[in-house]
DNA sequence: CGTTCGCTTGAACTAATTCAAGATAAGTGG
DNA sequence: CCACTTATCTTGAATTAGTTCAAGCGAACG
């Protein structure tokens, strides 16, 4: 696949016409990195912008104190560290791949000149930040407002639509991810988590294994997350009048 | 003043030349509030862009179940509604004047036209929204890992900074907000705010009133907030050996 | 002067955390 | 293949931070 199509597919780039796709790919360079490994640190200087075309990687913040969040995954096509386009910016978080990851890059000089001379690309990246921003803002506001196994449950909904295979049993999430990264991911402890999920599995609605959590009934997990407040445990039987 | 001179101002339209500037003040149009009401809201087509050159207003969200946050608070040359350079977008949040506002409006189109015609605009776009991505960012951290006490001392800071006024008697926050304002600032109930702030009144760390909050004690407001875990709640008089 | 709205505070409650102990599963090396 | 080690997960019990509800206070406003 040569870089050109590459771009093709990815949002950022799509519907530009071939001259401009071919200067873009031109000032490209691959890249490559193993699971567990940083693409980027929150905090360093913002030198490269990268387009994943393989692989996943979850975006993390963490404070001065080394307590830290999971904002989300991106996958391929996705990009990541337009801030690299902003003179003198750091990263505002960090990257991690959580597969082998392969990437194209750009450096910071030849981003800036490449927005300069597309605007249409500045006025992407504006909305790809914009559509950042607003999934960080329903996420914020889903924790300020919401419970706890709520939460649980949108994450579990997120993941299965990111990394979600469909197996004979139900929805397998194709990303190990321990009770402490759901935690981080929903602002809880991993205690919390592991009741919440063994919960689930009791009411059948989940499977949980070791980094792993597999989704039986879709539909219920569902009905937690938009709070259909489950009066009904397990579907109740056909049973007697009233 | 003109309206140039009121761009000047603007970080967003700093240092642009004056041909450019001009272009720019003839696509705007002077725009008028009352406190109370909203220049935007939630959901709407973003049709208009916003600088303020008076009074503030806040930013908040609510959703669908109409539970709101309250983001921030925007003052005098701050942009709001940069959405509108997107085609088709609607508005990730509303905007509510707190006081008697003034702004500046430009409309979807022409706003389009003067980003693509001046790309340092797009570019200036593009950081103005990382920007509040990342303090964004820090609430979401701040709300997911860090105690309520602590959240409302730096909500408090942050008004300190963004409207305090030096008194006699300490820093006056000079916007009328409520404990319920502050609780949704902060991801919390109005009962702990008031809770919190007596708790604190009592300390002398702040004097408390109907929708005033009076900082006496910066220095000890500011240990709460950085969780300087206060073992002392009033300053130790100089006392005996060890 | 009464009504309204915002604030405070107590008391009961609950969701979630924390700590601790043990179970389970996955590597590792002999 | 099995013991050993390590990491993850589960669960109970105690605790706590914060919420909720209810009642009353007091300043502002018409």
């Amino acid at each position: 696949m040569t870089t050109v199509a590459v771009l093709q597919q990815c949002r950022f780039f799509a519907d530009l016409d071939d001259t401009a796709l071919t200067t873009i790919a031109q000032h490209a360079y691959p890249y490559r990195i193993s699971s567990g490994y940083y693409l980027f640190h929150q905090g360093e200087p913002a030198t490269t912008f990268y387009v994943l075309t393989q692989g996943r990687a979850r975006v993390l913040q963490s404070s001065p104190e080394g307590q830290q969040v999971i904002l989300g995954l991106i996958g391929a096509h996705r990009e990541a560290g337009i801030v690299a386009a902003i003179e003198q910016a750091e990263y505002p978080l960090s990257l991690q791949a959580v597969e082998e990851c392969h990437a194209l890059a750009w450096d910071s000089a030849p981003l800036r000149d490449l927005l300069a001379q597309y605007p249409i690309l500045a006025l992407r990246a504006m909305r790809m930040v914009t559509g950042r921003f607003v999934q960080l803002q329903n996420l914020y506001r889903e924790l300020a407002t919401e419970r706890v196994e709520r939460r649980v449950a949108r994450a579990l909904l997120r993941l299965v639509a990111q990394a979600g295979e469909h197996t004979a049993d139900g929805i397998r999430i194709t990303i190990a991810l321990s009770r402490q990264d759901i935690g981080e991911m929903t602002g809880t402890t991993l205690y919390t988590v592991s009741r919440i999920v063994s919960g689930w599995e009791k009411q059948g609605i989940v499977t949980a294994g070791r980094e792993r959590v597999l989704v039986r009934d879709l539909a219920r997990l569902t009905a937690i997350a938009d709070d259909l407040a489950s009066p009904t445990p397990t579907p109740d039987p056909p049973c007697a009048e009233q």
